[in-house]
DNA sequence: ATGAAAGCGCTAACAA
DNA sequence: TTGTTAGCGCTTTCAT
């Protein structure tokens, strides 16, 4: 008797109508908080609901109202930033009447239209595209059909809202307390783009913008050294490889993600050296792991959850008012130092 | 102009027919490969799906047939274990006619059974549940609605598939490892649960289970040693802290999850302490940070991906069949021996 | 092989 | 305030 089951006909709105004894449209309306149900009718038709388990078929109502259906797309599940990002999206839209659900693109412009379209399709109310790195013209499109909200990238829009940190101000924190510790070769990891548009648009080339003036307002043009691998683990890894065979080592490198200097530390292992001993070390994010005890890594502080609370206060205001202008929120980063930075030493150098 | 854009109707399967020049039906019947349609027709109304792009609306098949979606319910989206389950569905289901939709709870009873709602309110096809702490009343239950796979959670059921990992011969494995390397008092850090039906079915239930028989099995009674707090990095923080302040400490502990161990890690260096210098430590589930080159930690590998991809394939195969058999897939973890292992120091104690 | 037509469970005019 | 009814965009009998 496994599968097969008598097929337990769903409870609907017809059921609950006959069961209270009125009409569809008094439970439609109940159902919606609609204007025109007496407080009796309210109470019988609750009532009725309650007794049968009544649920409302999202996919009935997203068929011609809303299926209060929020969606959320997420770069890459295992960078702990955007986790903070999800919380705060749920922390606000927690006990109101929409949910939530995700889907994962790893950087993926192909995956990223593929799944706005599902969402689409699927009659979404609203999405939340977290760093997507889809052509503008595409973002255009998505939020013309949908309301929509970017997180994570930079250039306006009069189609959706963003909300991002100050990446430039980011960068500029770390270079300024590497420098002031003393260090003039600080080398930079970057996520490699070549995209003009995302070459303006994307947190990762704003960074590099960032470490590059604050580079040149401290005075260390000469000292500006960059290696573009992708924000991961093993892009980390890699930059950090190249940084250590150059001739001259730098003192301190700037990961443009915690994820990076996740890497970093793994390279530095296996050189055996140290962070701060050997080489400073700062990343971006200030995600748990840097945050973690044997680590302590020196980041930045986008306040992630906060822009995910401001991505969902935003979409519900569009989502009410689809022809309110666009907004753009920037959010200020702060600097938390930890332990991964110190002077620079001469420990074995030249 | 922002909103309010023209509102750009949208292509529907009637536009599709008339620009065909064919009926809705045969529109339908291409679209789901049904029996019933000419070659000619085929190529005719793919022309015509393709001129106009147009893009079926799951929310209205949905009310008739399927919705061509399948839900993921993840318990905890920061835990990279999860993600090695996610990134083996995906795979799996890459490519294929249905699209993924994840939602998160944080092994809260409540937000499950909202959110497994929520999944049947919109018709989805199937759903795979993650390690869900739900009553199994409640599994069974949401099973008979919708084709469900319950992955990390041990208990036959007729109405639902489960993927699993052997948990008891994982926690043995790591007894017997370090049993070998000469540690007789080796304490557990496991997740608090009360609940009769959970203390059966949980994985972390069955890893304290296996780690009691396997201390058992080498004759190492005396040393049994559990503290119960949970599987969060809190929880190893906590458990360590209480299993340093014993009059005697073990010389080994195994930590129920990766995760666990980094809060493990948390407590030694705050107590100036080092692994396996001071005390040997071991997690399960073999996550990306266990991996980390500083971190390199002794854990269990129980093959999350393929769990994920196991596990999607179940759920396709339900879903083409409901009446079929439920099946129990429990696959064999492997013992990954890192560096936070080694025989018992005798340092500093009496 | 093809198409007409009846719903699926709702919402939203509109009428009463 | 309440109810009747016409769809929303599909799938699926059932004729032809």
């Amino acid at each position: 008797m496994p599968g097969q089951p008598n097929p337990v006909r769903r409870i609907t709105i017809v059921d609950v109508a006959r069961h209270a004894g009125v009409s569809i449209t008094a439970v439609s309306k109940v159902l919606r908080n609609a204007y025109g149900a007496s407080p009796e009718m309210q109470t019988k038709v609750r009532a009725a609901i309650e007794q049968l388990g009544y649920r409302p078929s999202a996919t009935a109502r997203g068929l011609r109202g809303r299926t209060y259906t929020i969606g959320v797309l997420l770069p890459e599940i295992r960078n702990p930033f955007f986790a903070d990002v999800l919380d705060g999206v749920t922390e606000h839209l927690d006990g109101g009447e929409y949910q939530l659900l995700m889907a994962q693109c790893r950087n993926d412009e192909a995956c990223e239209a593929r799944l706005t379209d599902a969402m689409i399709d699927r009659s979404m109310d609203g999405v939340i595209l977290i760093a997507p790195v889809s052509s503008r013209r595409r973002l255009q499109a998505v939020a013309r059909t949908v309301s929509t909200v970017v997180v994570g990238r930079h250039g306006h829009s009069a189609d959706y809202d963003t909300v991002t940190d100050d990446d430039v101000a980011g960068a500029g924190l770390v270079v300024g307390h590497l420098a002031e510790l003393g260090h003039r070769h600080i080398a930079h990891i970057e996520h490699f783009e070549t995209d003009p548009v995302r070459l303006t648009e994307m947190p990762n080339a704003q960074r590099a913008d960032g470490y590059r003036r604050a580079m040149n307002a401290h005075g260390l043009a000469d000292g500006i050294d960059v290696v573009s691998t992708s924000y991961t683990q093993e892009g980390g890894y890699l930059g950090a490889q190249r940084l250590l065979d150059r001739e001259v080592q730098p003192t301190a490198i700037f990961a443009g993600a915690d994820i990076v200097a996740m890497g970093v530390f793994d390279a530095l292992t296996e050189a055996g050296l140290s962070a701060p001993e050997d080489i400073s070390l700062a990343g971006y994010d200030n995600t748990t792991f840097a945050a973690f005890g044997p680590i302590s890594l020196t980041t930045v502080d986008q306040a992630g959850h906060q822009m995910g609370v401001d991505a969902a206060r935003l979409l519900l205001d569009r989502i009410a008012d689809r022809a309110k202008p666009t907004a753009q929120l920037k959010l200020s980063p702060t600097l938390v130092a930890r332990r991964t930075t110190a002077a620079p030493s001469t420990r074995g150098r030249i």
